[in-house]
DNA sequence: CATATTTCCCGTACGTCGTACGACAATAGC
DNA sequence: GCTATTGTCGTACGACGTACGGGAAATATG
């Protein structure tokens, strides 16, 4: 292991190289891989697997390459993240701004939930992780430009994107964790099985004396079965609240 | 390693057992610990150098332990960071309420943006965990009894209560970036010398062509000097939207 | 076609991590 | 003392990220 500095901060990378098309020489062995398609191997193990199982032993394997030769294509396991991060905001699909910045930035941020419940392992790796590649700054640029009409300046733009990302990212892990909470109640098939019972467990200590008497709320707000409402109309009651609570007066 | 299933989500461990008080039984060898001391040597270790230091291994010396000792009194690293999150959220004073669930509320998000920055790997280590300790509850009873009287159930109360240490965490965390970058700045010293040339050559690239011309706002935006306003008036002003809009009309 | 040069591939190896296992040490009850 | 019980921790294993460098495959030059 390598690790440079106290922090967690990875030790970054020249992002002119990173991000630029990487023109082929044309001398020498041409590479029997891509960039591209180191990144396009790890996000589909992610998506089957999880983020846990984006090893760099593992992506290579996916593509048929011994371990070291993704050190071709990508200068370290971090910066991979970071390229699969940008790689799946390409699945943005972003209108021409209709005039009505509500209604626009409504649209983008459905747009990064739908991304997000498609790659679970999204919300989990954005956090502490800036990333300038350019579907990242594609959305950036659109969230700023729709913006403007509504009398914010750049700094408060960028502020206004970061907080509603991050609670898009928040609400999606939540909204699937029910899901597969749900699911697991179910059947009470093998599989999942150890995460039921944890769960049980849980509810059970929730419920205890000491938990009920002490946090008499707590305790009955997070063992109520609650009949969830609709998972799109929360989302979207919660993001008008968002956009108008954080961009809504001047 | 042993990984238990195939999301990034740790096995469990019985939550009851966990945050009881512990009985020591009367027979055989006295523990030379505690798990309060291994907790805390954990966040000291957090501290001082960052979530990234904390080993099983530094941990275990910095209390003078064998390392596997460490798992007489915790049983796992997951575990550990589940007592050091609620070890640090012991730090809350909250008073009682006071009638004005607004006030109140400011004041339990205050405390816990005070807390993050004097612990400032928590943020980091906050997603996607659950804990459950004393502390915890008792910060989550209380946003709960406080907003009782502003016309929320308990499941919009448990929901405000995340996306609002969301927004603390996320707004922190971006908060002691830019102090830092500031700091580095300031110093061309050796410390923090890499970290300053890293920024400069991902300024140089949001300012070259290639993301100006595709992206004039966004690059103009990131490249700003930013004169930036005062920290503590900016999370005010953010905290009270955020308010408004998630908790404003029932 | 032969050779030199450039580029890429990847087997091996190192240091670090979390932690399973079990021999050993220290206490309390008999 | 002896035995049962509990805590300590040295050793070891299987993962991980990745440095290093020898060999293979392509092109450029003759």
């Amino acid at each position: 292991m390598t690790r440079t500095g106290t922090s967690g901060r990875a030790a970054g990378v020249d992002p002119e190289a990173l991000w630029a098309p990487a023109a082929r020489p044309r001398r020498g062995r041409p590479p029997a891989h891509s960039r591209a398609a180191v990144t396009a191997a790890a996000v589909a193990l992610a998506d089957a697997e999880g983020l846990g199982a984006v090893t760099m032993r593992a992506v290579a394997a996916r593509i048929g390459a011994g371990t070291m030769s993704l050190y071709s294509y990508v200068p370290n396991k971090e910066t991979l993240l970071e390229l699969m991060i940008d790689e799946v905001g390409g699945g943005h699909r972003l209108p021409e701004p209709s005039g009505d910045w509500r209604a626009d930035l409504r649209r983008l941020f459905h747009e990064q939930r739908a991304i997000m419940r498609r790659h679970p392992w999204l919300p989990a790796a954005l956090p502490a992780r800036q990333t300038f590649g350019p579907n990242t700054l594609a959305a950036l640029e659109y969230a700023l430009t729709v913006l403007a009409p509504a009398g914010l300046d750049a700094r408060a733009g960028l502020e206004v994107f970061s907080l509603l990302s991050g609670f898009v990212a928040s609400h999606v892990t939540h909204e699937l964790a029910q899901e597969q909470a749900a699911h697991n109640a179910d059947n009470a098939g093998d599989a999942g099985n150890t995460a039921h019972a944890f769960h049980e467990a849980q509810t059970r200590y929730l419920r205890s004396p000491a938990v009920a008497d002490a946090y008499p709320t707590v305790s009955h707000a997070l063992t109520e079965p609650d009949a969830a409402p609709s998972p799109d109309a929360t989302f979207d009651r919660l993001l008008d609240r968002m956009i108008n609570g954080l961009a809504g007066a001047g």
